[in-house]
This record gives C-alpha cells, sequence and structure tokens, in this order.
DNA sequence: CGGTTTTGACCTGCGC
DNA sequence: GCGCAGGTCAAAACCG
C-alpha cells in the first residue's frame, strides 16, 4: 500500500493525475491498511502521517464505515500533545454512547456558515424550532436562535442573522451534534460542526506552540479579512468565547477556481492554501507544516464539509508544496429558497 | 386543536 | 456590586 502510495504522491507532484476511480480504490486501500495498522506504528511511518489525512471520516452518518469497526475522527498524537478525543465504536449496540461521546466533545465549539441569501433562513435540510429572537449590540438585524426539532432530546442549536456590513449575507452558526440521523444535505452542516469540535477542542486542551500560533494567526474574524480569504477559516467571533470555524461561501466563483488546473470546472472547490501570504504569516505556514494533527484535524474538518459524497472527494495533501488541498463534489448544501450570486447558485434542490 | 412563532421577562457571564 | 449584553424561557398569539 505504501508503496501505491508513494507513486501516487510522485505521480501527483510531477502532474500526473490518475482518473476518479482510481484515486478513490487508493483512498479505499489507505483506508483499510490504516484500520488494520496499530495507531502508535503509524505515528512513526512518515507515509502513514499522510494517509491520516485521508482515512478520518467524522460525522452523523455511518454510512461508508464497516459496522464492526467504526472509527471517529478523534485521536491522540503524544509527539505534539495535540488530542482528537479518539474513540472506537466497536460494536453496533454502542452507536448512542458514540452519539452521546461526540456530543461531549462538541459542546462548544461551532461552525459558522456565511452565505448569500434573500431568504430570512437558509433551507439546511433540518428541522428547526425558533425559541428566541433577539436584536444584538451594533447590528440592527435580529439574531433568531433555533433549536433542533429533527428528533426530541437533540441539543444542537443554530443562530440566524443578517451580516451588518452586506444584509445580503445571511450568517449561520451552529452548535453542537445531533443525536439523530440526517438527510444528506444536512449531514454536510452536521459533519462539519462535528468535526470543528474534534479539532478546535483539541486545539483548546493541548498545551502545543504550534496550534497555539496558528490558531492565534487564523483570526479572521472582520468582514474584510474574510472577503479576501479563503472560504475557510479559524476564529474567535466577537459575540461568543467559543471557538468557530467559518465557512466563507460569500466569495465570487472566480475565487473558488483559481486553483486551477487542478480544480478546473468545479463547483464549491474549498482551497486552504497556505501558500497565501496575505493572510498565513510565515510563523503559521511553519507551524501547521509541524503540525501534523493540526493538518490531519483540519482536512478532517474540510473533507466533512464535503461529507456527503465522501467516496468520491479528492485529497491532496503535500508536505513538500506546503498546500493542503481538497476537491469536493458539487456540494448540496442549501435549498433552492436561497437565491444568491454565490456558488450556491449552481447547486442542487436536494430537499 | 396542536404545533410553531413571537416577544417580553428572566437568567447568566463578564467587564468595570 | 452593578450594569450591560447575550442567551433562554414561557405565555400569548398565530396558523394550518
Amino acid at each position: 500500500m505504501a508503496e501505491e502510495f508513494r507513486n501516487f504522491k510522485i505521480e501527483k507532484e510531477a502532474g500526473i493525475h490518475r482518473s476518479m476511480e482510481e484515486q478513490t480504490h487508493l483512498f479505499d486501500i489507505i483506508n483499510r491498511e490504516q484500520a488494520k495498522r496499530p495507531f502508535e506504528a503509524s505515528l512513526k511511518d512518515p507515509d502513514v502521517e499522510d494517509a491520516e489525512l485521508l482515512s478520518l471520516n467524522l460525522g452523523t452518518s455511518y454510512s461508508g464505515i464497516k459496522k464492526e469497526e467504526k472509527t471517529s475522527a478523534c485521536m491522540k498524537n503524544k509527539e505534539d500533545g495535540l488530542s482528537l478525543g479518539l474513540e472506537l465504536i466497536k460494536s453496533e449496540q454502542e452507536p448512542i454512547q458514540a452519539w452521546n461521546s461526540q456530543q461531549t466533545c462538541a459542546k462548544r465549539a461551532r461552525v459558522s456558515v456565511r452565505a448569500r441569501c434573500d431568504a430570512p433562513v437558509m433551507n439546511d435540510g433540518c428541522q428547526w424550532r425558533k425559541y428566541g429572537q433577539k436584536t444584538a449590540k451594533g447590528n440592527p438585524c435580529p439574531r433568531a436562535y433555533y433549536r433542533c426539532a429533527g428528533a426530541p432530546g437533540c441539543s444542537v442549536r443554530k443562530q440566524v442573522q443578517r451580516c451588518a456590513e452586506d444584509m445580503s449575507i445571511l450568517i449561520s452558526t451552529y452548535e453542537g451534534t445531533h443525536n439523530h440521523p440526517l438527510p444528506v444535505s444536512a449531514a454536510t452542516i452536521a459533519s462539519t460542526t462535528s468535526a470543528a469540535a474534534s479539532m478546535l477542542m483539541s486545539g483548546s486542551s493541548a498545551s502545543s506552540p504550534a496550534f497555539d500560533t496558528c490558531f492565534s494567526n487564523l483570526n479572521f474574524s472582520s468582514l474584510d479579512n474574510l472577503r479576501s480569504s479563503p472560504q475557510l477559516s479559524l476564529a474567535r467571533p466577537s459575540f461568543s468565547s467559543n471557538p468557530t470555524i467559518t465557512l466563507d461561501l460569500t466569495a465570487p466563483q472566480s475565487t473558488l477556481s483559481s486553483t486551477k488546473p487542478f480544480f478546473e470546472n468545479q463547483i464549491g472547490t474549498l482551497s486552504l492554501g497556505v501558500q497565501n501570504q496575505n493572510l498565513f504569516t510565515e510563523s503559521t505556514t511553519k507551524s501547521i507544516m509541524s503540525s501534523p494533527s493540526f493538518r490531519s484535524a483540519l482536512a478532517t474538518a474540510i473533507a466533512s464539509y464535503v461529507g456527503a459524497h465522501g467516496s468520491d472527494k479528492l485529497l491532496n495533501s503535500s508536505r513538500n508544496t506546503n498546500s493542503m488541498i481538497l476537491q469536493p463534489q458539487p456540494m448540496t448544501l442549501f435549498g433552492a429558497k436561497c437565491a444568491s450570486a454565490s456558488p450556491l447558485d449552481s447547486m442542487e434542490n436536494t430537499i
């Protein structure tokens, strides 16, 4: 497996691209091998370290994971002190415990989605019940509070608020993990929340200087920064002390397809390139590249974001090029209620 | 009539 | 301790 993966990396760096089927097959092999190998051993193998970026699987759906051995993307790295709250589900009788465990893990982290939307609320596939509304200081637009109504006892909450500086932008902030199955369209965000929780909780509990540096340098809370930033960022929003991942879907399509030729003709491509010198300082770059766990967790978050088509996703990670790029299938995130000029326009309404 | 939304009151955390 | 702001509660209103 290692040999084949090494060849794949060499081909990538040489600009040779395999077909999607071949790549999917390769990732399947990597995943199987990763499952067989003891984790401690994998930490010492540089090839496996890259494979980690591909094998993590978070979210609310168990599809694609073997029933006998479901592994969520929680791991520990003794080398740099990062923790992703590893849990291993050994049998089919344990999903509830897994939900609960995941819930604990995801309790405080948030995923904020910014998208252009004319409708008062984005249709994300979930059932929500409004339980409050408040006008926040500094924003004339009221903030609405929703609870998940998909199942009794589900503690997932959502805040919806229009951006004060651009009323066409709707900011939806998700918190928590669903305790029930979700439709594919809703599972996308839910998976992201879960992944974000794992990543951010690992950061909050770690004493890793590398992670701290990354986090402090990745503060894109201001609108101007968001507009010029990659489509995914980490932030500590002013209205909350909770760590938050922001998915900015308001960028023009030209920005999203700027990673040609590798991502040509793809809709909703996410590009997290540390080569973006406007936003990533040199120290951040070094920190990211020296922290395999951070890279792994970040890849997980992004992968989960496009997780609705998990088997088809394509990840390219190369230490030499200092880049970590993910190519998703077209996302099916929001419904047709949401008329906008964003890349979401081309998405199908799956709700 | 049951479920959802609205809205004012209340609770809690934080800064001074 | 006090005031402020964010978040939640719960009764009333609304709707299908």
